[in-house]
DNA sequence: GAGATAACGATAACGATTATCGTTATTGGC
DNA sequence: GCCAATAACGATAATCGTTATCGTTATCTC
């Protein structure tokens, strides 16, 4: 992967915030510093990575959203306002029994509910 | 919701299965009892069963699946052969403690890894 | 059985994402 | 530092899952 202002300012927008916004967000943003980047650069490096495991991609409800923190840690989701809010991994414990035979890689836990901004 | 028998066959059809379906694959299920039946109508469907809450929608890499078990449970998925499996909620105990102030609703929770088979 | 209307089937529209393609920027060897 | 090779770009067309439209059909209530 060869080096690029565009992508590197992508990163750059993704890591400065934890929104864990999608590809427009970023795209609106990059904008300001770059007025001409193209919306499939956007999706392109985003792609790229993702599977270099620079970031880490998210699907809550149809569309993508992407974390620039790839330490590991769990999300919660309010149903209200949609924000995406980080659990450190340390405020969770999970005890798994029943998953014979089942090489486990990576644990994915979200907790739907409403923050309290919104209740 | 006024009876239809297309919406009929869909429930039977999703619930007759552990397979966690898209839309497609009901679809092309569907239409051997019905060969008319539209794509649209079992998107209809789906919504508004969703919507009812008789049945569950999982969005996992950008496509909708559908689980017609709506009693509380988890997922395994593989990330060899795409598969979903269920988790019983009694092999796994989940400890929350930093979730201050959010009001939980539904815990969704999915183990990636390689199942018994892709191993 | 008739009228009201929810649901249908066919198909067009939509929105997020990916692919294409000619041009530009980065890189490694001279 | 310059040049050739090519990765990445910007613009835009294509793709694909899903939703909306609309005239017709099936269900329900009286």
């Amino acid at each position: 992967m060869r080096y690029s202002r565009q992508r590197e300012a992508l990163l750059d927008l993704l890591r400065s915030t934890k929104s864990h916004p999608d590809a427009e967000w970023l795209y609106t943003g990059l904008r300001k510093e770059y007025p001409n980047i193209s919306l499939g650069t956007v999706y392109r490096n985003l792609r790229q990575l993702t599977e270099a495991g620079e970031i880490i991609e998210l699907c809550y409800g149809n569309i993508s959203h992407f974390d620039g923190d790839i330490s590991p840690h769990y999300h919660m989701k309010c149903n209200n306002c949609n924000r995406i809010y980080d659990i450190p991994i340390s405020s969770v414990s999970i005890n798994l029994s029943g998953t014979d035979n089942f090489e486990v890689d990576t644990i994915n836990l979200v907790i739907n509910g409403t923050c309290r901004n919104c209740q």
